[in-house]
DNA sequence: TTTCATGGTGTACATATGATTAGGTGAACA
DNA sequence: TGTTCACCTAATCATATGTACACCATGAAA
């Protein structure tokens, strides 16, 4: 599943084995549980491949803390789900944090605003830089439908810079609304609702992107 | 957010901190990483609240093991989005391994068919029976069109007994699809699309639910 | 009043766990 | 042939970490 060529076939055996062991305890193992899982007669055969898959960027670990680890996946093994060999203990794991709701209607204050912007700092300031930082919203409105978003469905958003196009969450003259982002060169970038009933949204003053919507998630 | 009420306050801080530490670092705490957040001068207050909120069942633990914990949720706390004060630390957080591809249309082996079944032994056998086990499926096909499930969509699947009109992924004379269940009393259950070009799908032997469908995700 | 749960301080202990050093084997390679 | 490297055994060490015991204070319940 780690198409990462510089690895090993142990390497990438004991990766997968960490990740699963996470996914399936919950927690991340300790150097003998991975001792015992390959039925190493000595923690330093974990060691030597631990060294060596932290030194390839495969994963980080605080150095003398117990079950402190992470894993760096090499961004997105999901492409080519077709071509790709679906393996036996394949797992994507997503996490992701709801936060509040977000008009997708005419800009609106955030509900319980002062919890949005607090929370993305505090996700700015976050231990380690490479984990996925991505967050939920609750859509309020219809003025994303063209878009098959509607009301009630959560949009996954990852904090990042947005490009022409991209659907955003966005700070427009001090107001959070969910639209999508036309930023054509040389000219000031607006937001579009995706509902032929909404006019465009030109700022007045401030258009600040607070992510992009990478994502809808709708309950059944 | 935990409307646990037989929780004090400081335990409820305390548990809000272990998850939302485990969230910005991606592992657990130690008892002394807590004792410094809360400023404690003894490992031995922490130790008090631990062994509280174990005993009324918010959290477990692996005896003598470092940072093992496991945080029992009340069950979707989510209820009642508007009525509940969105607290500045709220961190729902779902994780969802995605396994393969399931059919939508007629049913259709899945692909690598052999790793759904086996997968979901593995998460039977899980460590943890408290952790959610859900996993996704990558749809094909257009039969849930009018459920406004579309080619491409992943839908979250829970393993669970299902109800009459869950949508579920079933395996219907061998066979795994999507669709709708009805399940009447008395009446031998059969599956629906949503889509009227499609018939109902009538078992002629088996119809076995591996799991409820909770949630489409579709990526944007 | 007594009892009990809550919420602590302070000290000490046992061990789970990460880390180190020394050495061994076999395959690839120039 | 010697060198390197992935891979592993063995024994040991240092400490991070869970746990226990003694003790104190407060407030609510029996």
């Amino acid at each position: 599943m780690y198409t990462m060529k510089e690895l090993t076939a142990r390497q990438i055996e004991m990766l997968d084995f960490i990740s699963d062991y996470e996914w399936r305890q919950g927690f991340w193992p300790s150097i003998r549980n991975i001792q015992v899982q390959f039925n190493y007669k000595s923690t330093n055969a974990v060691m030597g491949h631990l060294r060596a898959l932290e030194r390839k960027g495969a994963l980080e670990r605080i150095p003398g803390q117990a079950r402190t680890f992470k894993i760096n996946r090499p961004d997105q093994p999901q492409a080519a789900f077709e071509e790709r060999e679906i393996p036996d203990n394949a797992s994507e794991v997503v996490e992701i944090p709801v936060y509040g709701a977000i008009a997708a209607g005419y800009p609106d204050r955030v509900e319980s605003s002062g919890a949005i912007s607090k929370l993305q700092v505090d996700i700015q300031n976050a231990g380690f830089s490479n984990r996925k930082q991505s967050f939920a919203l609750e859509v309020r409105g219809d003025s994303m439908i063209d878009a098959e978003i509607y009301d009630g469905d959560r949009i996954i958003i990852e904090p990042r810079e947005a490009r022409d196009g991209d659907i955003v969450a966005a700070l427009i003259d001090g107001e959070v609304t969910l639209k999508r982002l036309i930023q054509k060169a040389g000219e000031h970038p607006y937001l579009k609702a995706e509902n032929k009933n909404y006019p465009e949204l030109h700022p007045l003053n401030d258009l600040e992107v607070q992510g992009v919507a990478k994502a809808v998630v709708r309950a059944l």
